[in-house]
Parts: structure tokens; sequence; C-alpha cells
DNA sequence: CGTTTTAGGACATTTTGAGTCCGATTTAGG
DNA sequence: CCTAAATCGGACTCAAAATGTCCTAAAACG
């Protein structure tokens, strides 16, 4: 019952495109380095998110990786759902659509709503949202490095 | 992210003993009968749910268990949490008090209220909600086995 | 062409989930 | 007291998932 460290690297890494002016890229290894995610992984996740349409690549020499969307315009969910796959609690629908407990078992029903609870929190967040709440965080409570 | 078969079983094996007579015990062997749960696992499950004091075990010939709390008095996350231990989504606070992001990031932020959804739902909803919500389900959508 | 950068897949390692097994302990009943 | 019936507790197994690493291919720039 947890968020991977690939889905958070995810984020990290989406904030840290969001963060570069409009229409700028940045490399993989940039990147990584700054915001210390293992390289090679990161490189994965990276390829998830290209796939689901949130980041655009630029292959070659003097390439990299720039924000497809509008920040403002990315859930958080959006991001966790692209690197990790769809969040359903619930199993016996997914196992077999025929599943015995066809018609609604109350505890899939309660794991439903549990699931719902934290898209709810997840979809509400925008990946905007996020980078303005770092920013006032910053701003209250400095540090020298980020 | 999901709820484990260890949690699940730990549920519906309460759901079971929420629904003898008040004051009656039954043993493992039956109740991992009844639900199909495998009946070592669950046995180690129940375990968990004596030691949270969820459940009375009686030892011995003739022993069994038995509910040790009103049901209505149970919200499942308590059940959950007894046997899979504490739901906690975020991570750079856990793994160390002093982590990089103290005085809080974003993020963390975020995954607290993520986590804060799942258990709100989880709270809500005790183990008398569950078994009243069933009897509904199986009252308009009956069938022969359970 | 050669260098830089992403793409994609195969591989390795560790952790977690999901059980199993067995000896110890407790208790009821004969 | 002895035995059968239960739970207790820990060690163990097995598979899947999480977390990475590595290497070759393909693309693009100069």
């Amino acid at each position: 019952m947890q968020i991977t460290r690939a889905g958070e690297y995810g984020v990290m890494g989406l904030m840290h495109l969001a963060r570069l002016r409009p229409g700028q890229r940045t490399m993989i290894d940039e990147v990584s380095r700054q915001e210390s995610i293992p390289k090679s992984f990161l490189a994965k996740i990276f390829q998830s998110l290209v796939k689901a349409g949130l980041v655009r690549s630029i292959r070659g020499a003097g390439g990299g990786f720039a924000l497809a969307k509008n920040p403002a315009q990315i859930p958080v969910l959006e991001i966790i759902e692209a690197v990790e796959g769809r969040i359903v609690f619930q199993r016996c629908k997914m196992d077999r659509p025929d599943c015995e407990h066809a018609g609604g078992c109350a505890l899939c029903g309660l794991f439903e709503r549990a699931q719902d609870g934290v898209k709810e929190a997840l979809t509400r967040t925008t990946l905007a949202d996020l980078i303005q709440q770092q920013e006032a965080i910053d701003l209250t409570h400095p540090r020298a490095h980020r």
C-alpha cells in the first residue's frame, strides 16, 4: 500500500521539466543529477511518460525531454498511473468479470470507495499546484540545496 | 498500490465471526472452509488480530476464536492495519525523521492527503456496516453459495 | 562519419506477498 | 494422567513485484 519509487520519480522528473522556461528541453542526465534519481531508471520511467503523451522526447545530439502539456492540465494521478499502471484496489471484478461476487460484494464496494479516496486527492492536485506549493514551502523554509 | 490478500482475508474472517451469535466461538478450520481461505495463512492472520485486541482466542480442545469487540466499534481500517501494519504513503519522514525535505515537501504533502483519503474511507465503514451492506446485497441479488 | 541522446529489451538483485510446516503450548474430556 | 483438539510462534519456501543496470539500436546534429 504505497506509491512506488518509480511513480514518485516520475512526478519529480515532471516537476523538473515544468520548472524550465516554456519550450525549453533538458536531458535525462541533467534531471537525474539534480533530482538524485538513478539515471537509467529515470530513463525508463520517462519512456512511459512519453508513451502516455505527457512528455515530448527529442532524440539525437542536442535532444532531450520537454513537457508536452501545460502543468495545470496534468493531474498528478495521470503521471502516477502512466508510470505504475492504473490504480485498482478492488480485485474480484478485475481478475474475472464473472466474479463470484457479481452484483457487488460489500468488501469490493468499500475498497472501491477507498480507491476513489486516493484518486480524488491525486486528481485534484495538478503538476502546477505541486510546483506552486513547493515554491511556497521554499520561501518560508529556505534551504541551501534544491 | 493495493490492499493485500492478508488484509482482505482478515476482514472476511472478522465478518464471519461477527455473524455468529454473540459470545459464540468458531475454529480456524471452520472459517477457512466457509470463506475459502488457506487455513494456515488464516491462522497467522488471526494471530495478528488477536494481538491487536480485535479477536479473543481460546486455546485447547473446544477452543476457537470470537470477536472481542462490538462490530459497530471496529472500523475496517483497524482490521487492515492490524494485519498489514500501518498505512503510510509518505516516505521521506519515515525513513529518517531528519529528512532532507524537512519542513515538508509538496510531494509528501500530497501523498499524505492521498493516504488520508484511503484512511477516511476505511475508517468511516465499520465491520457492522459491512455486514449490513452485504445483507442488503444478498437480499436483492440472491445466490446459492456464500 | 562520429558524437550525442533517446528507445527498448534483457538481465540482476532485493523486497514483499502469499503461503506452508512443524514443534510448542494450552485445555477439555475420559 | 493421557490424549486429542486447538491455538502460538517462528522458520521456511516460492513467486511476483520493485528497483535498478546494461547493452545494442536508432535518430539527429554537425
